[in-house]
DNA sequence: ACAATATCATTGGCCGACCAACTATTGCTA
DNA sequence: TAGCAATAGTTGGTCGGCCAATGATATTGT
């Protein structure tokens, strides 16, 4: 009788709507560095971690590997990537954030800080952990799906 | 002393992948029917309303009118939406769904569906509502920044 | 009435993201 | 060992999305 289902599509919309805002105003903050939204995000993973063959980027972050070769090579002629065949494996190509690179690591978390800001404004900490946990199994209910 | 801030960039790290993961499984599902996810959201504005002029959809959509403009046209070139000049303004062109597009509705509203059921798996209708309510507040924040 | 300004839409360029098809290498197996 | 299958990356194409710049029309101000 009451719908206890809410409107179809109820939060694939609203994630749909936020992310696209969430991804706006990332390009807004990135573009004074001179990023795209999703390098600064390769970048982290590379400066966390060291030389990485791109196979491991397409399983850790999720994407195409055409879409990890286009991103760093665009990277690449930045200067802020490096890519060298592996001597033992020649169809492996080792990725490395350059010092280049590393140079923005600073401004870049300054801008997910000011970012995670002006998104969570008015979120208290416990508004924070629900929504993280709730992500969280929307992520793992999506990843399971994927293959 | 206590971290009471997560990680930086915890939640919008989270947001970035699961839309991702989400969109991915949205164009999995639209590609049966022969749409890029976008598109359905098109349509389904379209379906709602009337004749409505481009300018409505930027602001309704929240999408810049290039990306309107571009989206339009490929779907106007398979024949789901069509457009004319409006007599009055000749600024303006009006849109509408064509029978064609207004065909896919029901295969995208089961879509839709089935997109919930995976992506909201095991989510009880508490979870639903108290995500709805944290994604409507971040909506609000972004939507405050964007101009 | 005319000039300055605002609005509407389009084009071109760039990026992330996907898929499909392809090459090159490595590994396995018969 | 010869041959086939799996793995690693790349290329080309298409989309949604943004920005910057442009052309065409309306609106406003003076």
């Amino acid at each position: 009788m009451c719908d206890d289902e809410q409107r179809v599509g109820e939060i694939g919309h609203a994630l749909f709507r936020v992310a696209r805002a969430h991804r706006a105003a990332a390009g807004r903050l990135l573009r004074e560095i001179g990023l795209y939204p999703g390098q600064e995000v390769m970048l982290g993973r590379l400066a966390d971690h060291g030389d990485t063959r791109q196979s491991r980027l397409v399983l850790e972050l999720g994407i195409d590997p055409s879409t990890v070769t286009k991103m760093l090579q665009r990277l690449e002629r930045q200067g802020l990537v490096e890519r060298r065949p592996d001597p033992v494996d020649r169809r492996v190509s080792v990725v490395a954030i350059t010092p280049k690179g590393r140079d923005l690591l600073g401004r870049i978390e300054d801008s997910w800080r000011r970012l995670d800001e002006i998104t969570c404004a008015g979120f208290e900490a416990e508004d924070r952990e629900r929504l993280a946990a709730l992500l969280s199994r929307l992520e793992g209910n999506l990843a399971a799906c994927q293959e």
